[in-house]
DNA sequence: AAATGATGTAAGAAATCCTAACATGCCTTG
DNA sequence: CAAGGCATGTTAGGATTTCTTACATCATTT
């Protein structure tokens, strides 16, 4: 019964998850400090994550790499947190099963109001400069 | 492409292994000591374990408790250390895959041939004063 | 030019893990 | 029954890893 680990459980150390998703462990930290992850404690105060946070991190990572900034990734994940929670630290979220076309339509919207407006409150450098 | 964490990965610290199986480090460090894991380490000498260390930590832990003693033990985790085995320590070992009959079988021949020669070279305590 | 966002780096403290050694309790054996 | 071996607990000192905080850097935005 104990043989089963669970997607939630808190088992890689920082160390592990650098490798993992081949983040500075610097980025790791700011990501949680901007709520984008919320990795366990051990008593000692170290961080321990779960499968669900590696995954989470590495989705971080590819929008990233796609040029989303902070802020608009804190969006995209906090629309299906259902999944990815901590089953200790989940609480009354508007839990909205998503597709990744839903995703797609918010991430475009944004892009387009975004232009519209001459400001951009997703993108920063890259695909900015396509909107002005 | 390093999404899937595999099987033989060292992810693990001592830590989360001792709550994972139950075992004490001092445990899990006189198995390894004894050959019946082989955890890698990391660059500054810290035990690693991967899921297949733990799985063997729990069949050792389980052998135990019935009983078995580490020598026995090693006889039977020695017959299937293909799905075991780090792919990096893994060498010309005679691997037979072999069911759970095949090493009860194993077992019970064992415990016979100690009840026939009144040594038990595999069971001590329990089991042992049924034969003699 | 100044502000902001994201990340690197360094320092000092604290937690975790290492090995080695000695202690303990239970069997087994002579 | 005393001696020895097995499996584990405990302790000590040292090494490694991680933590927080602060400051630096570089690109982008205002």
């Amino acid at each position: 019964m104990d043989k089963e680990i669970r997607r939630t459980m808190p088992v890689f150390p920082m160390s592990i998850v650098q490798k993992l998703t081949g983040l500075s462990a610097r980025q790791i930290r700011y990501y949680e400090q901007h709520q984008l992850i919320h990795p366990e404690r051990t008593e000692g105060n170290r961080r321990m994550f779960s499968l669900n946070d590696v995954e989470r991190l590495l989705e971080i990572k590819s929008l990233l790499d796609e040029g989303v900034n902070l802020a608009g990734i804190k969006h995209v994940l906090n629309m299906k947190p259902l999944e990815n929670e901590h089953p200790s630290s989940r609480s009354e979220h508007p839990k909205k099963d998503l597709s990744n076309a839903d995703v797609m339509k918010y991430l475009k919207t944004e892009l387009i109001e975004a232009g519209k407006y001459g400001k951009s409150s997703l993108i920063q450098g890259e695909l900015s400069r396509f909107f002005h």
